[in-house]
Formats: C-alpha cells, sequence, structure tokens
DNA sequence: TCAACAGGATTGTCTGACATTCTTGCGATC
DNA sequence: GATCGCAAGAATGTCAGACAATCCTGTTGA
C-alpha cells in the first residue's frame, strides 16, 4: 500500500469560505469595535443562506471574535484596555517559549524564511503602509511560532494575535513603532539564527513589551 | 439612575443548551474517542432542530472538542501523544504563571475556597470515584486560574484542559495517582498560602509534569 | 421634557426539501 | 475464496420559507 498521501483535498464548504472571508474582514477593520453585524445583510453580501452564516458566525463566537448576545445577534467586541493587556500577557508568555524553542530547532531552511520575512518587514517599515507592516510582521511570529515544535503553541497564539488586530493595525501606523519594532525583530532573529535559546526569549520578551506599550499609547489618543 | 445591575437574565438559548449538554457528555466520556457524532441521532436524543444542532456543533468544533470533515461529519478527535503532550507543555507554561501569580494576589477569602477545594479532592482521592476525583481536582486548578488576575489565562487554560478530559480520567484512576496528586497539589496550596510565588512556580511546574508521565503511563497500558 | 406605545426590524427556531457525498452490502469476476 | 465494482441507503451540506419572541425607533400624549 502506498503510504498514505493525505492529498484528497477536502472540499471547502460554504460555512468555511464564509468564516474565512468574514475573519478577513474583521482583521483590516472593516468593522468598527461596537457595531453589529447583521444578518441579512451578511447574507446579501456574501451570497449564502442565513442557516449556513450563523453556523459560520458560532465558529466565530468561539474564536472570540465576534460577541453573540442572545436576542441582540452578533457584534465586533470593543476590546477594553485591561482586556488587552491579559491578551499582551499571555501573549509574552507564548511568544517567549516559542522564541527559545525555535532558536534551538529551526532548520537552516526554515532560517532563511525567516530571514526572508524580516527583509519583507523591512520594506514595509519603510513604506507607509500599516496594513503591510501589520501583515509582514505576522508572517514574521508565524513563522517562529510554527517552528517552535508545539503546534498548540501555535495555534493558542494565533487566537490571541487575531483578537488584538485592532491594536496591531492602530500602532504599527504609530510614529515610528515600525523602525522601532524593526530592530527588536532584528534582535529576535540574531538570536534565533545564532541558535542562543537564552537571547531569544529576552529579544522576544522585550518585542512584546514594546509592542504592549504601543498599543497603550495608540490606545490613549483615542480618535 | 441605579449602578447597572447587569442582572438581566439573559435567557439560555436552544444553541446554549445544546452546547452544553454536549460539552457535558464529551468530559464524562460518553462518547468513545474517534466514533462519529449523526445528527439525526443528536437532534432526536437533545430533542432540537438540525440547524440549531449545527450551530451547537461548530461552536464546539471552535473549541476543538469534536472535528468536523466535510462529507463526513463531526466525530470525536483521537488525540495522539504528540498532541497531549504538546498540551500538556502548554498547560504547564499556563498553570505555572498562574500559581506564581496567585501566591501574589489570592484573597484571604478565596485562599479559604481553595483549602475547601483541596479537602474536596482529599476525599475524593481516598474514594474509589474517579469522575470524582477528576471533578474536584479541575475545581482546584479552576480556582487557582480564577485568582491569577489574567483571565485570559484563565480562558486559554480552560480550553486546553477541556481537550484532554479523556486522559485525566484514565491517569485518575491509575493506582496511586490520585494520592501522589494530592501530595504535589499540597505543595501548590502551601506555596500559594505562604504567598511565595517561587515555590508555587516550582510545584506546580511538578504537578504538570507528573500528571503528564501519568497520563502517558495510562495510555501505554491501552486497552 | 419625558413616558408610553405601536410598528417595523431583527433574531431564535423550526420544518421541509434536495443535491452531493459517503458507506455498506451484494453480486460478479478472477 | 478473495477482490472488485456497483447500487441502494444513509448522512451531510445547503437552501428557502415561515413564525413567534424580542429589540429598536419614532411618534404621540401627558
Amino acid at each position: 500500500m502506498l503510504p498514505d498521501l493525505n492529498l484528497r483535498i477536502s472540499p471547502r464548504t460554504v460555512q468555511q469560505e464564509t468564516v474565512d472571508k468574514l475573519r478577513q474582514a474583521i482583521f483590516s477593520g472593516l468593522f468598527q469595535p461596537g457595531s453589529r453585524l447583521v444578518e441579512s445583510q451578511l447574507c446579501a453580501q456574501l451570497g449564502v443562506s442565513r442557516p449556513s452564516l450563523r453556523e459560520a458566525l458560532r465558529s466565530l463566537q468561539a474564536e472570540r471574535l465576534i460577541e453573540i448576545v442572545p436576542n441582540r445577534g452578533p457584534s465586533i467586541p470593543a476590546l477594553s484596555w485591561e482586556e488587552a493587556t491579559a491578551i499582551y500577557e499571555v501573549r509574552e508568555l507564548l511568544e517567549v517559549e516559542a522564541a527559545g524553542r525555535c532558536a534551538a530547532r529551526i532548520s537552516p531552511e526554515q532560517l532563511r524564511e525567516l530571514e526572508k520575512s524580516l527583509s519583507a518587514f523591512e520594506q514595509a517599515a519603510a513604506s507607509n503602509d500599516s496594513f503591510a507592516r501589520v501583515m509582514t510582521a505576522a508572517d514574521f511570529y508565524s513563522i517562529i511560532l510554527a517552528n517552535c515544535g508545539n503546534p498548540i503553541l501555535e495555534e493558542v497564539h494565533r487566537g490571541l494575535v487575531a483578537r488584538i488586530s485592532f491594536f496591531r493595525g492602530r500602532s504599527m501606523s504609530l510614529e515610528g513603532r515600525a523602525q522601532s519594532s524593526l530592530e527588536e525583530m532584528r534582535e529576535i532573529f540574531k538570536a534565533i539564527a545564532a541558535g542562543d535559546g537564552k537571547a531569544a526569549r529576552k529579544a522576544a520578551r522585550r518585542h512584546v513589551l514594546k509592542a504592549k506599550a504601543a498599543a497603550k499609547t495608540s490606545m490613549d489618543r483615542e480618535d
């Protein structure tokens, strides 16, 4: 018997597509925090039936990307600073661990990928496209998390980061934040490339703490 | 205006009830890992319509408590040892942090609650009811997580622990595990009561590592 | 100005339907 | 006797439509 190729492409269901589209829309900031999502409108816009949409909404609710209050329907949660702080703290825990592990086990090939994503961010940082900044920075973390050797760590991290995408978008457009972020990321990369777990942890911790501070700043300048 | 009492009891929807019932059923081991959940059967057993049930299933899928493969439907995932290891590792990360924080900030009142739950576990450990052991032990952690000052830490932890309930049930019925677990939990309690964060971390780490080892043992004795 | 109310909008839930896909058992073939 | 293919049945994915309960809003009346 041939080795299981696992190539059976599982057909993407309407539900999956819907979840992906909505998640993407939320990430890109299409909905304001606190704004409500009206089922009939979403159905029309996405071209899906209400049952399918509602299944998708339940998935997003479980991911905490939306809130659903009985008889009021789904809405984009307005993250308080306390909640955001809590998320940043756990994110610190996870990213520090991931960076440390990654330093000890990343393959040369993946290391090159990491370097590539770092230069991609470098380029984005030089531009004024704050959306590109967020995306390329996210790529950089993704690679680290994907190479930490613990898929659960990666999964949990992804879930948390998704919830603060709002803050990341705003802080990345802060004057000087991208540049400072770039330097921090270079530190992380250097430590990982050197296989120095301890230094990687330290750099990762500093990076998260600065990101958190930047988020706070961007939040205080409420508009 | 009166202070917002937040007492408006939000009516429990059919969907919520269904999620709760199914989650409970999964925890109590009613479904074998790998077994499939047939929609029509669940609808009949729970007395809900298929759309409501499917919404509930999507919630559970997002929690990773069930898997849904397109055109094959929902099933209970059979956790591999690799995945379980990964979960235990992240759990260690979270519990250690929570215990450390808890030691520094728990209120006398909550400390009494923690003590109570410890004696409840003591009692369960002396009995032969392995389900009671798991539940009381879970209470003990819950209190620690609830008092670590970070609700996200608590939330993530709850999600992870839910996924290894299968292992917990089996290892808790292992000869001597409950007794050993009790001693480890006493250590944790002592450290927290003394406000010694460092010792609490150490004890929490040891506890998770032993739980992991016990889970491995119980798994190797596959039946 | 504020409170009660009516109407519309929205959600929660159900029934029923149908195409597509999977599963299983049976017969045909080697 | 074992394996293969196929057809019937079962299960899922998706939709349309319906209706009661609840929420929201603008108007009316005090």
